[in-house]
DNA sequence: ATCATTTCGTGCGTATACGCACGTTTTATT
DNA sequence: AATAAAACGTGCGTATACGCACGAAATGAT
């Protein structure tokens, strides 16, 4: 069965307000360690694999070139990356924590720790597996080299 | 079962990513039409109940008062909405789709299907009911008011 | 009725978020 | 090897997004 018109308005629109909610609580629990959700996410990233390009970073966290740059320059500026020119490609620049960044990210990610827990509190694990799989689907469904119409 | 650690990590990128897809594309879409995709969904909460207050407004789309009247300075400069003093709350501002915003968001609405449909496109009629109720529990768990920790 | 509290919209400062155009460098084409 | 095409980072303009503080008005308490 197709899904409906109902549901088609509702989707966009729940998935809006969860995103938000979820973006307004992460910047209220790490506004005193004077770092933005999006500036965690960023740094999360870099934990994972180090050395990486602004182009990878950007697309690692589902955002855009320039934007990325902006939030670099801020951390930079606040000691928690640093940028070096790529080794190999001089068009690149590879970024990584510092080791104050690497401390503060120890701090950010227990200070995260609530939000986390009461964002799978009320779910069980199937569900919260379920559900990633579905946000999965749906962000492929909107690449946009997915071709979505005829 | 509670959900692992490697699920409580996964859960907020993948709605990130979702949500960020989603804005994108729909940014897009309706580039051609000189509208965002904010400016959209702020229209659309228009449609549904006319005559709402600013703070309604901001309410109803997720979003914030001070960013609601932005957006609504700039809906007004091109026409599309209306603002005027509240009857009985003289604090109060009532906002209203004027006739041209009623024709625009006809167009908008149309080609928006596009992406609607490819959201639902990989989904059936169950999995979207189910994502939305589960968008929803995360959300009421992020609430402000929703004591997540003691 | 008076006063304290709350609510409404506004203005400001800062941080994303993105498209676009630009210069530089790499890669692909021939 | 010379040239075309693509990729990297940058800078600019615009649009959210939010916190905060402010004045004005409504609502609550006593």
């Amino acid at each position: 069965m197709n899904p409906s018109i109902d549901q088609e308005r509702a989707l966009p629109l729940a998935l809006r307000a969860a995103y938000m909610a979820l973006h307004r609580s992460t910047d209220a629990v790490l506004q005193e360690c004077g770092v933005t959700a999006d500036q965690f996410v960023l740094m999360l990233a870099l934990r994972e694999d180090r050395a990486l390009t602004q182009r990878e970073l950007a697309d690692r966290i589902s955002s855009d070139a320039s934007t990325v740059r902006a939030m670099l320059v801020l951390l930079e500026r606040n000691g928690l990356v640093q940028r070096t020119s790529h080794p190999t490609d001089s068009r690149a620049k590879t970024v990584e924590l510092t080791p104050t960044g690497k401390r503060k990210l120890q701090k950010l990610w227990k200070a995260g720790q609530a939000i986390r827990t009461s964002m799978t509190g009320t779910l069980s694990s199937k569900e919260v597996t379920l559900l990633i799989r579905l946000l999965s689907r749906l962000k492929e469904s909107l690449a946009p080299d997915h071709n979505c119409v005829h």
